[in-house]
DNA sequence: AGTAATACTACTAAATAGGTAGTATTAACG
DNA sequence: CGTTAATACTACCTATTTAGTAGTATTACT
């Protein structure tokens, strides 16, 4: 729980990666999964949701890959999020039809469940990309 | 990902309930799992893990039960948390052993993900169980 | 035509989450 | 002192989610 899975790890070495490109070249889903020892259509299918989601711009054939569709600076966590694995709520307490924790009053827990889901939302909204394509680590 | 699941919504009413509860007074496992229709033996683990923890006081024995063992203004989330699930990083990337995504030079997102990590601690250890005892939502 | 790339969909395996069951221990109460 | 109602602990099972595999279609460079 609060973990990131390896879909969004995969998609944010992608993205990391293909910011460090020259502009315009191409970045091969191939390339990306030998340099990261990623499961190659794995890996191909999150670009591909990266892809349609706009994110980041495909070319199809030979000497085909991907690039950024945006500048680092422009694309925030949220989208990233959004863009792999769709809405998703915070606890089953959030949801319309309401899987909710209810006494007879309402939901004991959903004033707190909303206050973490907005800060949350906050922190992803405001994160961007370009926050971490400076020095590197060695984990 | 990055949602609360069960068991961290059962430890969550459990405590706002329990700080609604007059001074000293006893909730018991039971009535908490009528109350919102809560598995018995899945909450009352829940419920153990809470009061190994410290968090809250457990009576044995005929009117037993659980009551806070601290005010709820010194309750974080943070130690919830950790009562419920023990410790927990963030991403495979911040193992120490380390499942990271390696290239040559080294882990090319853990910059990024020790970002979102040290964000979300400071967030768990700055909201407290208090800011959550006030108005109902009606979920 | 051959090949190397993306696009799409179905399926399988592994891991986690959620729930069930049974037994032991403790203490109030008649 | 036995019954009962509570917590404590552990093993197990099931359902869901995550992670990975496989196959085929499409596109475009050479």
């Amino acid at each position: 729980m609060f973990r990131f899975n390896k879909d969004m790890e995969y998609a944010l070495i992608s993205l990391v990666e293909m910011s460090r490109q020259k502009e315009f070249q191409l970045l091969s889903a191939r390339e990306l999964s030998q340099r990261y020892a990623i499961p190659f259509k794995l890996l191909a299918r999150i670009l591909q949701k990266l892809s349609t989601d706009g994110l980041i711009k495909s070319v199809k054939g030979p000497m085909g890959g991907y690039r950024l569709n945006e500048q680092p600076e422009n694309i925030r966590v949220s989208r990233i999020l959004m863009a792999v694995r769709g809405e998703e709520r915070i606890a089953d307490c959030m949801s319309p039809g309401g899987d909710c924790a209810q006494d007879k009053i309402g939901c004991i827990i959903k004033p707190l469940i909303q206050v973490f889901q907005d800060k949350w939302v906050s922190f992803v909204e405001n994160t961007t990309l370009d926050e971490f394509t400076g020095s590197n680590g060695n984990g």
